[in-house]
DNA sequence: TGACCAACTGCACGGACGTGCAGTATGGTT
DNA sequence: AACCATACTGCACGTCCGTGCAGTTGGTCA
């Protein structure tokens, strides 16, 4: 493929976007000044060979941009080794990137809340700090959930005993509250991440 | 604008995203069993007036969707008050998104690391949190950056002085280190957030 | 110097496609 | 019962568009 055939499929890309469907062969043979319909469709049956575009015969505009122009990759990208000697951000750093889709999967029934107080300190849940939640009315022992108690959220550490649950504190400050039958107590969610924005 | 127009708007929608260009008014008239050109114009036309399209006459597959369909958006909704006696997920409760994007605003020039040991767990940085960083090569003093010091990478607090630069750690297992004017030294960026996945 | 290939031109064909105009069934209103 | 709007049908017209085939131009390599 050469670099013709590169800055046609450049046009098409951006033709698509501006417009909402691609360029007929005329089209494009007047962007490039190809007189003939055929000279594009050399390049055509070429860029289609390369397995950037899907043409269905026949149809007109029938032109499927296989690959879409490098999008703006979403979220921060994360680095592993960081040496001296070379850009940072040198591609064979990467290890991922940083989006909340990646990192918590599907992020339908989840949630975030922002932290309000210090009792969860130790496990480095700071106050101002959002943590992230998957939604569920169930929980392990040991687990952070969110519980609603008397109408209030509250992060804490889950531990059911054989009568009543508590609900643990991570800092010497708070004794455990402790949940008897009686209260009215229901489990919003499962922390899964915390985020901090400084 | 009627039921029939808001079916066809959506099969217009999805129609171009599948196909990477819209349809001609004929496979429209296909689809919704309408066997005259004229009946499907009279919508498109109804849709155009609507604001939701702009057709190019003459043109074939003409059709360019102003209205893109509702995007499932980005990252986990942060809620705010959350009370008892009402769905938690309901819309009047959401004060914004947790995305990257939204919470770091320009995402470029950043990047995230993956934190080893736990040198700054007093500042709610613990191992296996990523921290994310923008990349600057100068910092006020007390912020936390990222530094390079002898070929690796560490997260601490800067403290310059007059003669040399201190890199504190948060924790007090640790003691400063210093580093003097003959130490290779450089400041990768600043951070600017932290992310714990549980 | 001649063969060969890439990169087209030129043109005719037929079907796809948008347009214009005239007409109609259906349901509701006056 | 007459009137009107909605939601179409039916058809002809002309142009847009993809296709097929044959031919050309300019450069490279032997």
């Amino acid at each position: 493929m050469n670099e013709r055939a590169k800055e046609i499929l450049t046009y098409l890309q951006n033709f698509s976007r501006e417009n909402g469907y691609p360029p007929t062969i005329r089209e494009i043979g007047e962007a490039f000044e190809i007189t003939s319909t055929n000279g594009v469709r050399y390049y055509l049956e070429m860029l289609e060979k390369a397995g950037h575009l899907k043409r269905t015969s026949k149809l007109s505009r029938g032109i499927d941009i296989l690959t879409a122009a490098p999008k703006p990759l979403l979220g921060i990208p994360i680095l592993g080794r960081v040496a001296a000697g070379q850009p940072i951000l040198a591609d064979e750093n990467f290890e991922g990137r940083l989006a909340t889709e990646e990192m918590f999967g599907d992020t339908s029934g989840m949630f975030a809340l922002k932290v309000r107080g210090d009792s969860m300190i130790d496990a480095g849940i700071h106050e101002g700090d959002f943590v992230v939640v998957r939604q569920q009315e169930r929980a392990n022992a040991g687990q952070i959930v969110v519980a609603l108690l008397e109408d209030e959220a509250t992060v804490k550490y889950y531990q059911p005993k054989r009568d009543r649950i508590e609900l643990v504190a991570a800092n010497v400050k708070y004794k455990p509250i402790v949940v008897d039958r009686d209260t009215e107590f229901r489990i919003l969610g499962a922390v899964k991440g915390v985020l901090r924005v400084i």
